[in-house]
DNA sequence: AATGAAAATACATAATG
DNA sequence: CATTATGTATTTTCATT
């Protein structure tokens, strides 16, 4: 299912996927052929399902990052994923998580300042009329961990 | 500063950091050898700062994804950034928010079931003496987006 | 499933327009 | 910035184990 070598092919490529095959043969302790199979298998099998630059935000003009709570009314399956799809066809959108609880939806945005942010609120929340109530967080700082270890269960 | 050129090979790499430089080149319509340097200008600017394979959670026998938000106290600057520091390395954790608002921190955790949720949240978070108070939202569904564009600003 | 060697591609650099 | 050329390195295929 997933071995050692397996797992370890994952973290490195977690941690730049640029990393040549060679390389990453190196580091994993097989032939580089050996290596190229595997991860094209990974690929196939979907465990690797792609691989993303990621960029400065600043350096795009989105210094500012906040958290947008949402609570959507009525709450029906249809109107969700229409929100879902909506909030992160915008812009500013990141990404946006559908959650249990109070709120229905956490989204992630970067924007420029607070008045785009407040332009974001007022143009591309409030105005829709599924979105019952929102609470915005600022955020000071957000730090993504690339790599992600398997479970000790899905090893073999 | 940034021109169209530079948005559109960024926006490429966003979506696929591992496509060859040749194929790049035509996408964007430069020279190959043109589109090379550019790429390393961005990587040096640090306006691209690291490519990282994408894995699928549930692969990596982690299947079950929270949003976990915590509220810190006493709150100092060292109680946050070490608490930031602390959540940052357990392996259930993908990402963490430092935020303003009532709550200090939300922490996106993936885990196996439940039960290593439950396991999570008392062993990994109650137990500490900083946490004050702790609200776990089940995510339903996380949707991230790979291509953020540049805003107009930044583009001359 | 893994390996080593051969063939095909891609990269990095430089010179020219 | 585009083109061309060139040497180097890497990726990929494939026969073999």
């Amino acid at each position: 299912m997933f071995d050692a070598i397996d797992a370890a092919i994952v973290r490195e490529l977690q941690n730049d996927a640029r990393l040549p095959n060679k390389d990453l043969a190196a580091r994993v302790n097989v032939a580089p052929s050996t290596c190229l199979v595997r991860v094209r298998a990974l690929r196939e099998r979907g465990v690797i399902t792609g691989c993303h630059a990621e960029v400065d935000l600043g350096a795009l003009g989105r210094p500012l990052q906040a958290i947008v709570a949402v609570r959507i009314r009525p709450h029906t399956r249809a109107v969700v994923r229409r929100f879902g799809d909506y909030v992160l066809s915008l812009p500013e959108t990141i990404a946006a998580s559908n959650v249990a609880g109070p709120d229905d939806f956490l989204v992630h945005v970067a924007v420029t300042d607070a008045a785009h942010l407040q332009q974001l609120l007022l143009d591309g929340f409030t105005t829709r009329k599924e979105v019952a109530e929102l609470h915005t967080n600022l955020l000071f700082d957000h730090r993504r961990k690339h790599e992600v270890p398997p479970t000790a269960e899905v090893i073999s």
